[in-house]
DNA sequence: CGGCAAATTGACTCCACTCAAAGGAGGTGG
DNA sequence: CCACCTCCTTTGAGTGGAGTCAATTTGCCG
């Protein structure tokens, strides 16, 4: 309970004690939101139980670790980035979450979130709340398998990240992997503005903050793309594509377990 | 059907008709196989499912990537690796599997085995053949909070792998885990025979096979351990496990997802 | 015994980290 | 509205750890 208490999301509700329902089937998230494959009355279902938040000031926390779970939360609009802390207070960044993407998941099993999660921008989600796993579990069964499949998507990510590339590769993958996620909501893929920090990169990425400046300054001198601040435009966006595949053994394989 | 014709399991059920009934009251696995938490009629639902394997020999495959996927195998005995062959003919191993493991789950969505896995010693599993994904929920829901736990393994394990380590607290951590391992079957924590070759841990852990042997030899010379072969003997147990917290942010901590 | 793969050891190289310093950007308070 | 402060970012110089290349030894298995 006093765990609850110091939860982000429970603030959401506080401050916002009126749900607003969700017209899913006009959600401009489409295939990206959860109800995939769901039948209509199942979708209907879904809709009930989901509730949208009000905008969510960039620095706010969606949840932080050790909070007890409450929800599930679709990310509408925005970014947020997930991360720990070491007992050495050293802060590392686990993800980027960009619209389309599900964050809170972490907890389902322990009941606890493992990790923070706070807004880079001005964003807005999706709560999905649950009173506990089994009551999810009978309410959707689709939902269990999409859970398997967010959490292979998760470990192919790790793959990717654990993978023994070099710093130029590292960067190529996070901007090709950012420009299919703003292509696949419809935006550019070649011209975004980053919500994190060089800093924040460079903890996800596990390098240095000053290499991802020299990598980016790199690949600009080299004429493939173009940065200015946050601004990134992609010049030869394939060229990035093939650097960012030198090494990723398969990224598109969904091999995910030790099997 | 051709993948299945092609399948080492399947080869398994050709050469072993007879399915040997499994005793698990009297399994010395114990809790380390999955029937935790399960009622009493449960285990036997369970026990009437799985069987036994005879010996598998060393070099012998359980699956091989594109198989397409029929049971879910438990490790009773033995080692086993996971591996992948990428598009260059470069094997990469994913995981290593000692008694009280499971092998399998990355086909339980897709149907299809990703990865390769094969036995690097003598070794003995137990199979737990499945219908299809939705038969297994239905079967025992239990199963899938197990699956759960599981991945979430898989990810703190990834998690430690993808971390920023040097070479001597790679090598620590995977002398630990090991150990750890080892003991939790009753062996002894500090004196083992590793199942795997240089070349095989290098790859694992992402550094040069030749990072291996020298790590090794230094952590000889500081009096940590004393090799032969295949043959370790730790020495100073906790100097290697502080070796191996150095770095690993929260190996305890059980966060897995990209939250 | 011979052939082959595994393992070790040394020399050299290079990529990315560290340390350091100097601009910028944004935010806050006066 | 400006001054200041703080954090972010960039750039340079130097270092070191791990990879690569190469040669040798060791063990294993036919």
């Amino acid at each position: 309970m006093e765990n609850l208490a110091r939860s982000g999301i429970v603030h959401a509700y506080i401050r916002h004690p009126k749900r607003v329902q969700v017209a899913c089937s006009r959600c401009r998230l489409g295939d990206l939101c959860m109800p995939r494959g769901l039948s209509a009355e199942e979708v209907e279902r879904f809709r009930q139980i989901v509730h949208r938040s009000n905008p969510i000031q960039s620095g706010e926390h969606l949840f932080r670790s050790g909070d007890t779970f409450s929800s599930v939360v679709f990310v509408r609009n925005g970014c947020f980035k997930s991360y720990v802390v070491d007992y050495n207070g050293q802060e590392h960044v686990l993800g980027f979450h960009l619209p389309g993407g599900v964050v809170g998941f972490d907890a389902i099993h322990s009941r606890l979130h493992s990790a923070n999660v706070v807004a880079l921008k001005t964003s807005a989600v999706c709560y999905l709340p649950f009173e506990s796993l089994s009551g999810m579990a009978l309410l959707m069964p689709e939902l269990q398998s999409e859970l398997l499949r967010i959490m292979s998507q998760r470990i192919g990510e790790l793959h990717i990240i654990s993978a023994d590339l070099s710093a130029n590769e590292r960067i190529a993958v996070f901007l090709i992997s950012l420009s299919d996620r703003f292509a696949s909501r419809g935006h550019s893929n070649h011209e975004f503005t980053l919500a994190m920090t060089r800093r924040e990169v460079a903890s996800y990425l596990r390098m240095a903050t000053e290499t991802v400046s020299r990598v980016l300054a790199r690949f600009q001198t080299a004429g493939l793309l173009q940065v200015d601040r946050k601004r990134v435009t992609i010049l030869k966006l394939e060229k990035l594509r093939e650097l960012s595949r030198n090494g990723a053994a398969s990224e598109n394989t969904d091999y995910f377990a030790a099997a």
